[in-house]
DNA sequence: TCCGAAATTGCAACCGATTGCGTAAAGTTT
DNA sequence: AAACTTTACGCAATCGGTTGCAATTTCGGA
């Protein structure tokens, strides 16, 4: 395979100038103690032979290889494929390459992956957490080696790495105190696994809400599953059928939100006027559906080029900066699915 | 940087039990005329030692990367982070890394990818055009050195590439036949760049369906645009300015089609009464409007899956196959927004 | 016990770029 | 013109794994 043309090398540059191939390979880099003009000669030499530098021998020599680790739960989300769309961004402007995996929320996988990217020397990390990762055993290899990870999103503490979030805990608060502001009181969550951050501080927010508002907290209300949407008609039956009707609920994403509402709706319950809803994400789904979903907007792409910009200059600078966390803005987007009191157009 | 513990090479082993390390090489991939038990030997002390192949010294000696490059002009839409869930999902099962760019829908950075991409010495390019590419003079530089290219979605003569795409045409005949037989006759297409077989070839479905049922194609009736949506008011405008006015949309893709429904609905126009209204790709977003999207299902993960497998078939036969392009089924997905006979529940 | 075939393993060159150190060439100073 | 700096470039080792061919060991058979 692959057997084009002759591969130019250096050696072949050196040759056709009468040079060295250290000199060529210094040229090529612009080395400050060389001659002008013969950097010059060089590089047209280069492009006239059509040279391409071999990335490998490069690599190898240097030890670098100025490949970014990508790994996500799914690539197939509109909230990743825009942290991701963003991480690209940056990766291409400061000429990284980038590997990206999928960990397809398992754990297992997650594990495989790992291993895969620490055996292609990648020379840093950008990690959000599957859905059921306990610890991070599988990244000790990684910090053995001082490369560094950044989590996103779905992270975690951990010594010497960094994490870019937002504040899961604020807005779930904010949301929830949302919903207590439109009249309601009997506030179901929709969560996920409370093992991964996003979850447990979106819960906790819900929580301390009520809690602030005079509303007791009931583990009753709080209903953890896969948050694909796939359990929707289930839960729909579950709530109709409780005591006192719920008269709101907040889901921690906006793809179970949206499923909800599509059952609630097919089970004619009327929203927001019998029950509210809040989503997550503001994923473009949450403008469509109607009524338009009230949810979080999360800076997905911003969020990614933070997390790129964050880890190269991790990499270019050889001080250990001492940054651990970084917080990005939220904010809380209302619209008619929780729009109780005022008039809807 | 990346000063951790010392690395363990093949000579480390080799040394460790008094082998060479060409002995020891081979033991690493099971070369059949080595004693089972030095293999045994060798792999166990791998393991002990903690031993990782180095795979750029590996690449740089084989001349070649397992590295599979994936250009797309935009990462963050469903369609097409569905379609490279797919790609990583085979990749990653045949052990192949992923290096992945988007040209931003320009040809500009295309051409750029496509450098960066081929000095990192891929092994094989999985391409979707931006919106603005016309000729491929900028993938020569893989053609020359014999790197394999797979096409998919939006595609392109080629000889000796291969391409993976869904039959467009019979798509774009299909809808519009579909709106023809629920009585529609004044039927609006909403395209993108004719450049794009994908938008060229549903506009030729669309037309070809209207010559068959006697309509004659209208060329004022063609509008091309970005289709990101963004255009919608001015569109509807001009749309209900006109003299006949439409009885049906039908766009090249979910996103416009739903940008238009809002706009449509935001100006009093019945859907599907006054104005039906087709898509393509089967997004989420096509479920949750209101009244639901009529579209085109595109096999997204499917897609990914077969180019990422072709590719990788290519680069294990020695022999040139001669398959030269693949199609995909699609299916046409009614729902309410053009059900304008039957009753709506 | 000796010989040649078969089974194993080692030697050494190679992939292509990088870089510390040494040296030749050019320029300065007095 | 001798002695000393600068400036510019070359030598040769190195990164770690791979592979064609040679060398050594093993073993069956005579």
């Amino acid at each position: 395979m692959n057997k084009g043309k002759k591969v130019i090398t250096i050696y072949d540059i050196a040759e056709a100038l009468n040079l060295s191939p250290s000199t060529v390979s210094r040229g090529l880099k612009d080395h400050p103690l060389l001659k002008k003009e013969t950097i010059r000669k060089i590089k047209t030499a280069a492009i006239k032979l059509g040279y391409r530098r071999n990335k490998f021998a490069s690599n190898l020599r240097q030890k670098q290889s100025f490949t970014i680790g990508v790994l996500v739960p799914k690539l197939n989300s509109y909230f990743m494929s825009s942290v991701i769309s963003g991480i690209e961004k940056i990766t291409n402007q400061n000429e990284y390459g980038l590997l990206i995996n999928q960990s397809q929320e398992s754990v297992g996988q997650e594990i495989s992956c790992v291993k895969t990217l620490f055996d292609s020397h990648i020379d840093g990390l950008l990690v959000s957490l599957a859905y059921d990762t306990k610890d991070l055993d599988h990244f000790s290899c990684m910090m053995e080696k001082n490369i560094p990870i950044v989590f996103f999103d779905r992270v975690t503490n951990c010594v010497g790495c960094m994490s870019i979030v937002i504040d899961n805990y604020k807005a779930g608060y904010e949301a929830t105190t949302h919903l207590i502001e439109q009249g309601c009181s009997n506030i179901i969550h929709l969560t996920g696994n409370l093992l991964r951050n996003v979850y447990a501080d979106r819960l906790h927010g819900y929580s301390q809400a009520l809690t602030d508002h005079g509303i007791t907290f009931d583990q009753n209300r709080v209903i953890a599953g896969d948050l694909s949407g796939n359990g929707a008609k289930t839960i729909v039956q579950k709530l109709l059928q409780m005591k006192p009707r719920p008269d709101a609920i907040f889901a921690a994403n906006d793809t179970s939100a949206v499923s909800i509402m599509l059952e609630l709706i097919q089970a004619g319950i009327k929203i927001p006027e019998e029950i509210s809803v809040v989503g997550f994400n503001n994923d473009p789904i949450s403008r469509v559906i109607t009524p338009q979903l009230t949810t979080i907007d999360y800076p997905a792409i911003e969020m990614g080029e933070l997390a790129a910009t964050s880890l190269i200059n991790k990499l270019k600078s050889t001080q250990t900066n001492s940054i651990s966390s970084m917080v990005l803005q939220h904010s809380l987007i209302v619209r008619d699915s929780s729009l109780k009191n005022k008039p809807k157009n």
